[in-house]
DNA sequence: GTTAGCACTCATTGTTATGGAGTGCTAACA
DNA sequence: TGTTAGCACTCCATAACAATGAGTGCTAAC
């Protein structure tokens, strides 16, 4: 109803900041010692009593002291990513080595997206997932069949956005070099800057027609062109340091941390945690999910939160970091704006 | 010392059947309820006294049932691997569902191998391991440069055993494509069929001469060659079902819980266990290691069970099974063994 | 509005008692 | 000599209970 006064929030930032030290229910003596209030505990107390009734903090049984509520903490994050914003990037700071790091081997994204994922798990200590970019790129760029045996093709097959993918096909005619050489002029010359959609039946007859002999050959072609641009823009997730969840107690039970692990390992699920992520870009592509606002259900008791990087204009893909519920926020967002930029430019650059 | 006799023989099998099941220490009178035996809880008393001084069994405390020992279990997977060995694959079932399954997709490996992993773990409630064949494919088979934008080259490396790799490599002054066509028949004349020891710098700078003004591209060519060469046969691993460990309360505990996953997930420490299983060849390619005899500190309390699978000859991965002690044992080599000559044949028609 | 004081609550911890499963040993039996 | 019934003993689990103490809400005084 009626905003929260000053007072009320220094001591609700209190309490959620001690809770995020320690994980263990706050008392009011514990924040009356707070030095730039002083204020005695029973007036923390009255206060208390109020955040309460509001629904910020939560006893777990009478004569415990308080824990934040998922709208305590919201209400925590948001303040925070408030300044973070008005901050700017004026950090710096540990961006040198993620830098070198990163640089050092762009070749294989696979493997440098993975690597993020365990650094990141890592230097968090929390359990990290990171998605590959979902390029939309369903245009054929170019194909080349080369001889590798007898009987057998290597296609190439490269896509918008130079996405490669590899194909063995094995034939049953040898065919010859010249013939070889033509059939991939041929397929470029009528297939390239083409989607799945547009090749389309009356393309293939007429390419099959030209083929002559290697109709056989060109319907494998086809067929594994297809599969490709299908199987393109599949959303592949690493993940990392799932183990770390057992570093807090309240994650720790076995029932809980086995949902949660295999909702890591699995990877499907994480799917729908980043599509939201991604269509929510709102505070510089950083979003906070905090217990039961995550999509993912079985993360329940958890924070996620996320960061989209991007590789190109519309082309984005997601970090995510999922710990407990008393996660120290501040250091992750600052974690993950950092790294994000440095994805950015990593990928800009290429 | 002395040889077991018939009948201790039975007791040690049915104590160790009994606890498969339960998981808890089982006591004389459960096992002389048991029909074929016919003998008082007494008499069993003093068999088990005897076991248990062989060091086959072991009291968790006084006045509790027994357990097995490493030593027990060992005994009792020997003579059931023998069994086994003379039963002979007379088997057949589900191997057809297996058999669709595994059919249907195999062109991209890497796929093929996780969905192994999976299924297995989703059939047997225990994890599992399967690595990629280590192919020893250290030759080059075949290079080709292929133009992709002005300044962009795609590079295709084919290994001996037909492990294709692809790199872009950036460069400075256009080439023509001529050019492009003289320089692909230079690079396979002079590289094909030679290893990375064989790439020395004599062929190198020979090559540099031949190349004209295209020195620059050859040289990222060889260093791409060089890096798949090196790169090439990487161990990849697959792990599915770790959380299944949570289902035997012997390794919940979330401290072993959390080194095993740990283990699982990041797979280094993996390859020590299938360098080991690939050494051992015994028993038709399964290997079962109980607690300690694991080559994995991590997996003590555990029981691993091995497979080797043959892609072509001298190529070979492996199947891990990684579950509880009282894992059943008998189960476990049976769908290993179907799921061994089932990988064998899919691959071996290939 | 703030605070000191006090009675009250309740999770946690430690202690003790009880039950029961299982053993080893002895003595009797076939 | 091998088997079995009987019995005393051990020791883990489980429950019941008491003590502790952190933390609260409320009241009355400042």
């Amino acid at each position: 109803m009626e905003e929260l006064d000053e007072r009320k929030l220094k001591i609700l930032h209190a309490i959620i900041q001690n809770y995020l030290e320690t994980g263990e229910p706050v008392g009011s003596r514990t924040i009356s010692k707070y030095a730039d209030l002083n204020l005695s505990s029973a007036t923390i107390r009255n206060e208390m009593a109020d955040l309460e009734e509001l629904g910020y903090i939560i006893q777990p049984h009478t004569s415990a002291g308080r824990i934040p509520t998922d709208k305590g903490y919201r209400l925590y994050v948001d303040n925070m990513l408030k300044e973070k914003e008005e901050e700017l990037a004026g950090r710096e700071q540990e961006v040198e080595k993620m830098k070198d790091f990163l640089s050092e081997k762009v070749d294989r994204v696979e493997e440098l997206l993975q690597n993020v994922a365990k650094t990141l798990a890592v230097d968090t200590n929390y359990a990290t997932m990171v998605s590959t970019p979902q390029y939309h790129h369903n245009k054929l760029k170019f194909v080349q069949l080369s001889q590798l045996e007898p009987y057998k093709i290597l296609t190439v097959i490269v896509m918008d956005g130079n996405l490669i993918r590899n194909k063995v096909i094995d034939i049953k005619n040898e065919i010859s070099p010249e013939n070889l050489l033509k059939l991939n002029v041929l397929l470029n010359s009528t297939l390239n800057g083409l989607t799945l959609e547009e090749i389309n039946l009356g393309i293939i007859s007429r390419m099959q027609n030209q083929a002559g002999e290697q109709i056989e050959l060109v319907k494998c072609v086809i067929d594994a062109i297809a599969e490709t641009i299908g199987n393109a823009d599949d959303l592949q997730i690493y993940t990392s340091g799932a183990t770390n969840i057992f570093k807090y107690p309240e994650l720790s039970d076995s029932s809980k941390a086995s949902e949660l692990i295999c909702t890591l390992e699995e990877k499907e699920r994480l799917t729908d945690l980043i599509t939201d992520s991604l269509q929510n870009e709102d505070n510089q592509g950083i979003q906070v999910y905090i217990g039961s606002e995550t999509p993912v259900q079985t993360m329940k008791d958890c924070s996620v939160v996320t960061a989209n990087y991007e590789l190109r204009d519309g082309v984005k893909g997601t970090i995510g970091i999922i710990g407990p519920k008393r996660m120290d926020y501040e250091k992750v967002v600052e974690t993950l704006q950092t790294i994000r930029t440095q994805l950015d430019t990593v990928f800009k650059k290429t």
